[in-house]
DNA sequence: CTGAAAGCGCTAACAT
DNA sequence: ATGTTAGCGCTTTCAG
């Protein structure tokens, strides 16, 4: 280490200066634009330079400043995931768990870092200024409802790559989703196969491209067979909301047999409801949720549900923001398929 | 709306070219310096000025670069959550909902954004160079553990408050922890005025504070009331860990009358497994857990739990650091009170 | 293969 | 109160 290292390192905390590829380049012997070409890869470098250069940057330590490098380069090697939920929400909800481990992992592999924005707490709107003062390269946008309209000021300034099919989709936009109405259809008929007659189902909110989709799968396959709706109640994705629902399910003497529940959280609420009432699941009535997260086998019985791979969605959502950050052409539209896991409520 | 304002709305996706600081000051007649006042908000502004500036900046849509303000102020207004943890850990601890949330609560009435960083999935070390490239002002380390010599390369660089006591605490090191050793000593005393005897324990991973922390105030407690460990085991902060670790509790054939379990979640594990065993809760074995998170009020029984103020914690731990930035002095400790709550298993 | 030079968009003295 | 002038640290032509 040169005494110049050194006695960086014996600075104290947040005191000490950073080191710029000027210093960098003296030690090296070379110019600012060699060091340049050795930080960014570039092949136009004799070895020897390489090797001096290498060496001076371990030696000293040497970290390119962001700012300045996205200032001169207008990129910024960041994305963006935009949540238009508040916190609780965010992390009450294991699926969106799986989305960012599904999106860290593809970024992982690249050089770009995530910038999460919960951005229902935020009442200044400061994600959408912080996207447009260049912050990022591009964002990825999940849990989008209708009256999420800042989307579309953020979505003038950088690509965005949406999970889940957006609310007003246009011929332009990139999305990754999950076939819901063929989910939510196989679902209901695994349930009238299994001999239920009287399905009433729990939704998503209506504001919401997967609420919609998921009611409209059931519904596809009660006209199908012929049946009646016998209940459709809202149960937000969450929970508490399932419970409710479920509650003015029965409120309404329905006397389902079976529901089909858009969610694994709101079967959970379900459940609850459904044994304090006495009704013995799947006897009584049987549930399939949506899903399989990880609440499906945390509760007695455990939930039979249509897998749906959030971990694959945003591996896939992050790759496809990822060419189009590259100047390639992605498909506009993924679909991904769901899976039926058999268990204990049906 | 200005011709020039018009055609930029009207251009694709990522295509829009930002609106400068110069075409900002050439709308408004004045100069960059005065644009820079303006949104800088300094009072020394002539009101003529201030008006036609601040027509333009809405006419055009304007946002500050944020990349070529932090060149030249040498500030990001942004700082880093780092959690030494994985994305499992992360979400499935409502602890870290909590602070996260008492963070951005105390960060929205700033103009500071987040940064999250969970750390533990991060190959290439990004969070450490992000961290050194410049790109936050301050951080704040939560889930601190003995191995994590990462951190020590960031708090050289950037102001680090702590979230919890440092795994090698420093005179001049920032931290807001809550009263690990009363608050384990207050919940194993209670145990103990319930009657109990034989009161095993159920700690966090010894790496960490929270985990010493509190396995020290339940052998404090013991040792006062002169009583035997009857059984300790590290359930590593989780769910399964806590049932794993109550399983070799009960190998040992230490038939304990109690447990003192370091964290709710563990505790959900320990019933799982005592339930599994015909045990009753609290008849057989009292179970008392910490956090009070939601976790406490989702199982049956209910738990009984000392609570600690996590979102407290998190909202100050921003204070402390947005203080530091701005140059103000804080406190270098801050220990937060916990309190029991009483419920059902005990 | 390498260096010189011109910015990237903004802030912050310094003048006026 | 306002404008002028230097940079902030880096990338990127452009020459050579």
């Amino acid at each position: 280490m040169s005494t110049d290292a050194m006695r960086r390192t014996q600075r104290g905390a947040g005191t000490a200066h950073a080191v710029t590829i000027e210093e960098v380049a003296a030690a090296a012997g070379v110019s600012r634009s060699t060091v340049s070409r050795v930080v960014n890869g570039s092949t136009a470098v004799s070895p020897e330079a390489l090797e001096s250069v290498t060496r001076a940057i371990n030696e000293l330590n040497y970290v390119p400043n962001r700012a300045a490098r996205s200032l001169a380069s207008q990129k910024t090697h960041a994305i963006a995931l935009i949540v238009p939920e508040d916190t609780t929400r965010f992390f009450g909800d294991p699926f969106f768990a799986a989305i960012v481990s599904g999106i860290n992992s593809r970024l992982s592999r690249s050089d770009y870092v995530l910038n999460l924005f919960i951005a229902s707490d935020d009442p200044g709107d400061k994600t959408t200024s912080y996207v447009r003062s260049g912050a990022v390269d591009g964002a990825i946008v999940v849990s989008h409802h209708t009256s999420d309209t800042f989307i579309d000021r953020i979505a003038s300034v950088v690509p965005v790559v949406y999970g889940g099919r957006p609310v007003r989709e246009r011929e332009r936009d990139y999305y990754v989703d999950v076939d819901n109405v063929r989910g939510a259809y196989d679902a209901t008929v695994y349930l009238i196969e299994s001999g239920r007659r009287r399905i009433a189902t729990i939704t998503g909110p209506r504001d919401m491209p997967a609420g919609v989709d998921r009611l409209q799968g059931y519904r596809d396959a009660l006209a199908a067979w012929d049946l009646d709706e016998i209940a459709v109640e809202d149960g937000n994705f969450t929970a508490d909301g399932g419970a409710d629902a479920m509650r003015r399910v029965l409120a309404t003497g329905a006397q389902p047999d079976a529901v089909f529940v858009a969610s694994d959280l709101m079967a959970r609420g379900v459940l609850t409801v459904l044994t304090a009432e006495g009704l013995r699941v799947p006897d009584d009535v049987a549930i399939i949720g949506f899903d399989d997260s990880p609440v499906a086998t945390s509760v007695t019985p455990q939930l039979t549900t249509m897998r749906q791979p959030s971990f694959a969605q945003g591996e896939r959502m992050a790759t496809v923001l990822l060419d189009l950050l590259a100047g390639r052409h992605p498909r506009h539209v993924t679909i991904l398929e769901t899976e039926l896991v058999i268990r204990e409520s049906v």
